[in-house]
DNA sequence: GGGCGCTGTCATCTG
DNA sequence: CTCAGATGACAGCGC
């Protein structure tokens, strides 16, 4: 309270002296009643401006800088800090655009009347001093904050006045620059506040800061026809460019509007670094969040005449806001298209239909397929070559047939093959396939091609007379020829074997017949079971492709939920902080804008504009709804 | 007795 | 053309 009555019983209200010397009628209630630079009234024709446009940086200040660290401006400025990282956190710039500027144009009576300005601090000193005094106990009510005291307005004097706060912070260059440029105004206006020339330096900074701006700034065509002082003719000279600049969809937007507002306001700006002001007070110290800056803009129609009030701090309201409880349907108008394209594309709805302790133990069944998988070692691709007819030699007992990985790694081998089937002997076949042992074999080691007729004929005579199993229908058939091979030997014996056997024992054409469907059966047989377990293992190898999908789509659906609910609450800050905003513009009268009326439109090149939200709502929930039903429609 | 799975066999295709 | 392998289809068998 004391810091508040320190710099504006001196500097606000000598300053507000001078301009209501000059016209301009500077209300500070607002300043003081909340988070609000001064607001100026000009007074001298049909209409009058408010501007609230603290044009000094608080960034510096809020950095910490020269403020004693007891210095209770610092909960402020951390709290505000905290808040503004809330709103970096919001998303990407190009889906949050926190680019704020701010214009509202608006119609003042031309008999100079107080319009909605309950304290006029323009005529008497002393009640200037005491209504500042008043709000600066409001202000003390409000959290503490006193933004700084800046009256870098700039008003007609005469005739249709109007004057248009800009809210904005640029980037954090700009910023810098500008606040360099500030502190010199603001240094100025300590010393001399009263002399032409401050105003002078001030309105030249505000009008190199406006050039920054110029970029994306949005602001009303210049007023014409009007008697301007030389100081406010030479800064208005500096806006000139400004027709040209302004977009046509804000025209259309006024023309739209009964009272033509127009903003133009950077959130993003607000986001920007604290600064190292706070050199001149501490009650600015505490609100750097948002550097107001008014400049003059004219208007060609009084009707569109602006006014500002904007709060240097809107965003520490944003904590304490009872409208946290907004719902999403009411940001509609909010937030960009592409916001609602995001939320179109995550699905909200069927977010609820997760089940997140399913999700963790599908996901946990998953893990442990994949070990499981991992661990098969099983391959679809059959090892079966031309080279390796003879492959159930190598393959393992019991397992399926010229299958095994041990099959692929021993017809790998090459060499080692050929040399088993020049050694061939039936004894290995015993050893790795057949596992229903029909056809029964004995050891005949190093068996020759030369001798393998004799081995195979003592091996089958003493297996025979060993292992008396059940014979399948070729080996009884092999066995009625009274061949000395079984129809496992027939069966797996090399092609050249086989022949040899065919012509060796002077069979007839049904005998020889018999041994080659038996030998295509059996090699059929294998065949078979080959195709059955590479059947089964693509099936589970599918079946774990397909479980490892579902994992992975429960992680795709839980990372959508999350994101989901990132950006409902990035949408619900969205709208506390656009309410916010709203609650501290100024319209015509000097009133605050109902949240409810009107709503922060973002563009797509970052603009935020003030819209009817009956409009823009109902727009952009109809394209979301389009949107929507696209989606509905494609699968 | 029917369903189901396993197995063997045949026919066919491919390399 | 032959051979070996792969595979779909069918049938038999046992549970």
């Amino acid at each position: 309270m004391h810091h508040m009555k320190k710099y504006f019983t001196e500097g606000l209200i000598q300053f507000t002296i001078l301009l209501s010397l000059i016209g301009v009628r500077v209300d500070v209630d607002t300043y003081l009643s909340g988070y609000f630079s001064p607001l100026i009234e000009t007074d001298g024709g049909p209409s009058s401006a408010f501007i609230q446009t603290p044009f000094h940086h608080y960034r510096d200040t809020a950095a910490g800088h020269q403020v004693h660290p007891k210095c209770p401006e610092l909960d402020y400025f951390f709290t505000s800090r905290r808040l503004l990282n809330e709103v970096r956190a919001l998303g990407s710039p190009a889906r949050f655009p926190t680019r704020v500027s701010a214009w509202l144009v608006h119609l003042v009576p031309d008999d100079g009347s107080d319009v909605g300005e309950p304290h006029d601090l323009s005529g008497d000193p002393g009640d200037e001093e005491v209504n500042a005094e008043n709000h600066r106990e409001e202000d003390d009510r409000r959290g503490g904050d006193g933004c700084g005291l800046s009256v870098s307005q700039d008003c007609t004097v005469s005739g249709p006045c109007c004057a248009a706060g800009e809210l904005s912070k640029e980037e954090t260059l700009l910023n810098q620059v500008n606040e360099e440029e500030e502190e010199e105004v603001k240094d100025e206006r300590g010393q001399e506040e009263t002399s032409p020339a401050s105003l002078n330096q001030l309105t030249q900074s505000l009008a190199l800061e406006q050039e920054d701006l110029l970029g994306s700034s949005t602001l009303p065509p210049p007023l014409s026809g009007l008697e301007l002082p030389p100081q406010w003719q030479d800064f208005i000279s500096e806006f000139d460019d400004f027709d040209s600049m302004v977009p046509q969809r804000i025209s259309d937007l006024e023309a739209e509007l009964p009272n033509p507002i127009s903003y133009d306001v950077s959130l993003q700006d607000a986001m920007v670094n604290g600064g190292d002001s706070a050199n001149s007070r501490p009650a600015s110290s505490r609100t750097p969040l948002f550097r107001l800056e008014s400049t003059n803009s004219s208007h060609s129609d009084p009707s569109q005449n602006s006014a500002v009030a904007l709060p240097s701090s809107l965003f520490s309201l944003s904590g304490n806001s009872s409208r946290n409880e907004t719902s999403p349907s009411q940001m509609g108008g909010y937030l960009d298209e592409a916001v609602f394209d995001h939320i179109n594309m995550l699905d909200l709805g069927n977010l609820g239909t997760i089940d997140p302790q399913m999700l963790d133990g599908i996901q946990g069944d998953m893990d442990a397929q994949w070990l499981e998988d991992s661990d098969s070692g099983l391959s679809l691709e059959s090892p079966a070559s031309p080279s390796t007819s003879s492959d159930s030699f190598c393959e393992d007992e019991g397992g399926a047939t010229g299958y095994s990985s041990e099959v692929e790694s021993l017809s790998s081998k090459g060499g080692a093959c050929a040399a088993a089937y020049r050694d061939w002997s039936p004894m290995n076949l015993m050893e790795n396939i057949w596992h229903n042992h029909t056809y029964s074999t004995s050891q005949a080691e190093n068996s020759t091609s030369s001798s393998w007729f004799t081995t195979i004929k003592q091996e089958v005579m003493s297996d025979d007379e060993a292992e008396p199993e059940e014979m399948s229908r070729d080996e009884r058939r092999v066995q009625a020829l009274g061949l000395p091979f079984s129809a496992f030997q027939i069966v797996n014996m090399p092609v050249e074997n086989f022949l040899e056997l065919l012509d060796s024992q002077n069979l007839s054409g049904s005998e020889v017949t018999l041994l080659r469907d038996v030998r295509r059966r059996g090699k059929n047989k294998l065949a078979a079971q080959n195709c059955r377990k590479r059947k089964l293992d693509a099936i589970l190898s599918l079946q774990g492709d397909v479980e490892g999908l579902s994992v992975q789509r429960d992680a795709l659906l839980r990372q959508r939920s999350h994101t989901a609910k990132a950006l409902s609450a990035a949408a619900e800050r969205f709208e506390t902080l656009s309410r916010t905003l709203l609650s501290q513009l100024r319209d015509e009268y000097g009133h605050p804008l109902n949240p409810e009326h009107y709503t922060l439109h973002c563009s797509a090149n970052g603009r935020v504009m003030v819209q009817p939200r009956t409009n823009t709502t109902s727009r952009t929930m109809t394209s979301s709804k389009t949107v929507k039903r696209k989606k509905d429609k494609k699968p």
